[in-house]
Parts: C-alpha cells; sequence; structure tokens
DNA sequence: CGATATTTGTCAACGGTGTTGACATCGTGC
DNA sequence: GCACGATGTCAACACCGTTGACAAATATCG
C-alpha cells in the first residue's frame, strides 16, 4: 500500500507551514512531519511549486459554498472576503494566482459562480469578464498587503498601527504636509474594514455599468 | 574611495534582474556583476530583503511626477496606471509592499500626492484613507496578478490567451455553464485594458461617497 | 608627515534550500 | 511464483543567504 498520498502530504504541508511559516516551509521539514523521506514527495508532485497549488487549492475548499443569494452584490461581496480571508490564512495560495489562471477544481468553481451571478444580474459578456478580473485583482491585492499583518496576534498590529501613524505624524510637514495631517486618520478600522469598504466602492462603481436606460 | 556605494549596488542589481529574471537573482550574481565579491554587498545593506527594498523604491522614482491636474479622479487614475507599470516592471517591488507601510522617499511621496488629491477633492479624513487603501490594494493585486504575463513576450502571452480561452471551453458544460460560455470572451483586452476598466469602476464608487447632497 | 582608527573588500565556511539519479523495496497483475 | 511498475530511501549536486576572521584601503588626528 502506498503510503503516501496527495492528500496526505498536502494536510501534513497545511499543518508544517501552520507551524512554522509559509518562508520557512520547506520539503524537507515536510519530509520530517511526514516520516518519510523528504525527496519521496517528488513521487506525489512534480516539483515544489505543484505542492503549493494544490495546497492552495485545498484551502479553498468550501469559498463557494452556501452564498447568499439576495442579490448579486451580496453573493459576489461574500465571495471575495472568503476568498481573501483563504488567502490570509495560506499564503502560499499566492503561487496559485500568479499569472496563471484557474485549473485547479476550487477555483474553477469560483470563476463559475462569479461569472454566473455577473450574467445573472445583467452584464454582458465581456464587462462581466471585465468585471470578474476587477473583484479579483482587489482582492488579491488586498490579501497581499495585509498578508504579514494577519500573521501577527491582535496586540502586536495594533502596536505596528500605532508606530506607523506615529512615523507618518513625524514628517517634513513641509515636503508631506497631507501625510502629516492625516497621520492619526491612516489604517482606519480594520484590515477587514477596509477591504469591506474597497469591494462595496468597487461594486459601486460595477453597478453604475449595469443597464443605463432600462427600468 | 569606496568603490561600491549603495547606488551602484542598486543599479547593478536592476540590471542583474532584467537579465536573469527577478526569480533568479542573487546575491552571487550581483557580485559577478560589479565585479566584487558577493560579500561585500552586505557592508552596504543589512540583508538583501533590504537591498530588495532599496531596489524597490528606485523603481518608483519619477512615478509622481507631471500628473494630470486636471480632476482628483485624472490624477489618482495615472498615478495608479504608472505604480502599477512600475510593479510590473520591476517585481522586487513586491517586498516592498508586503505589510510595510511606506518608508522610502519615493513611496512617501505617492502617499502624499494621493492623500492631498483625495482631501482636496472634498473628502474626509477617514474616507480618504479608505480611499486610498482601496486604490492601492487594487493596483497591487493587478500587478501581482499580471506580473508573470508581463515578463513574457507579446505573442507568448497571446498564445496563452488562447490556451487558456480553450481551456475554459472544454470545461464540462453541465459543471460550469458560465465558464463554457463566456470562455471566448475572459481576459477581454490587453491587461492594461483591464485595470483601467477596474480603476475606472473604484473611481466611480469613490466618487459616489462625495458630498451626497451639496451642488 | 606618520600613526591610528574606521570603513570596506576578500576569503572560507556554515547551515540551509530544491531537485536528481541510482538503488532497494513493495504491491499488484499475469 | 514472477515480473513489473510504483513508491520509498539514500547520497549527492548546485545553488542560496549570511557570518566571522582577516587584509587592504581610506579617513582622522596629532
Amino acid at each position: 500500500m502506498a503510503r503516501l498520498t496527495p492528500e496526505r502530504i498536502v494536510t501534513a504541508a497545511i499543518a508544517v507551514i501552520g507551524e512554522v511559516g509559509s518562508e520557512q516551509f520547506s520539503v524537507r521539514k515536510l519530509g520530517d512531519a511526514l516520516d518519510a523521506d523528504p525527496t519521496a514527495i517528488y513521487r506525489h508532485f512534480r516539483s515544489k511549486d505543484e505542492l503549493l497549488r494544490a495546497i492552495g487549492d485545498r484551502s479553498l475548499s468550501g469559498v463557494a459554498d452556501d452564498l447568499p443569494t439576495s442579490s448579486w452584490r451580496a453573493c459576489i461581496r461574500e465571495l471575495s472576503i472568503r476568498i481573501r480571508a483563504a488567502n490570509l490564512a495560506q499564503p502560499a495560495l499566492a503561487s496559485l494566482v500568479r499569472g496563471a489562471p484557474p485549473r485547479h477544481r476550487n477555483e474553477l468553481l469560483i470563476t463559475e459562480t462569479m461569472l454566473g451571478q455577473l450574467r445573472a444580474a445583467g452584464f454582458d459578456a465581456v464587462t462581466a469578464a471585465e468585471a470578474y478580473h476587477a473583484v479579483i485583482e482587489l482582492t488579491i491585492g488586498s490579501a497581499t498587503i495585509d498578508s504579514t499583518l494577519a500573521s501577527m496576534a491582535a496586540s502586536e498590529r495594533d502596536q505596528n498601527y500605532v508606530e506607523w501613524r506615529s512615523d507618518y505624524a513625524a514628517l517634513d510637514a513641509e515636503a508631506f504636509p497631507h501625510s502629516v495631517a492625516m497621520a492619526a486618520s491612516l489604517y482606519p478600522g480594520t484590515a477587514d474594514d477596509r477591504f469591506a469598504f474597497a469591494i462595496d466602492r468597487l461594486l459601486d462603481g460595477l453597478a453604475g455599468q449595469l443597464v443605463p436606460r432600462s427600468p
């Protein structure tokens, strides 16, 4: 019987990443966690990158389940919030999104769901595609920027915000008047709040593209 | 006289990245390009990460110069397009944006410019901060997603699009009806076009937050 | 100028990485 | 039972970022 399977490897890899962080994750550590020779992994994945993609897809499982059906906006909003959360929890997802189109199961499900919602909302094919790309870009960008912060404890995170704001406040007020004046207002709310604001404004703008003259 | 300076090192590093790509960039290759021992670099930068940040800031030079003054939307639009272009040309910028707030000169200049435009447009401090974060998130996300494609030749890139669309078209039409139906419409226009659409819709949404009852 | 102190470049080395090829072992189909 | 392919093991390759000890060059000061 095969002791190792792709599923077991991915599960163990997620556990290892949870312990040591995605930066320090290595094939050798994964081998140790599996009580197997590190190179045995290469019997199931062609490369570490392929393994990372599988990890990414795993962490997207369930993301498109039980979404709100009240409106296309509510559905896409919730979906993008979940995608962002999955990315924050699992930075390995980054390697899945880099340039390559969705090829794995859960990715395809996300695309299908979003395209379906946009079409049902009344967007024509090209605009729906553009809107889809826009939502994904914003979601990935937010996750990328917040990823370092998300891996910190809440208190440490707050401490960072305090420091950053005082850094801005300490700038040369002549060269950077607005930064200084707004120092206290920067990084408002939580990172989740800021993303909610951003996606809501994007959805506002997208809604404006809909049926300019029908009702 | 000091043969090596931070400026020379950064310049050489950008050249090396241009040749071998940012993935393959290493301190040893940089040392070769400088005709110096690789470890000499550590006399000028504490770590490779610090060097990457300096590279990032260098590639942002001029990004905030001569921006359109016709409207806040035109200004922010152009600025974000330039930031995205800089990120695509120089993937090392990614390490600059990950979680850390702007600390280098050009980054601070970008923040200052954008905050100033938003305040002048009439946004209150908190909303201006939220809008700033939203624009940056979308810009970084688009650059992240497009970075792999941007490093390819135009013909190769087109070839990729063709393949991806046919991948979608070949999906199971029962499980992924919208993906199949819209296969030909996916990845519309150029990546630049798609970003322009996205930033315009986000700016639409942000404009909707302005003075709901004044004029 | 000379002597001294600090900065800068060189070298060897450490501990780590992803990956490959040769070899042994195991489970399964004939 | 045997052969064969899939899987696990081991040693090794070619890299990587980084550090410490030492030499050369430069700056500082009497």
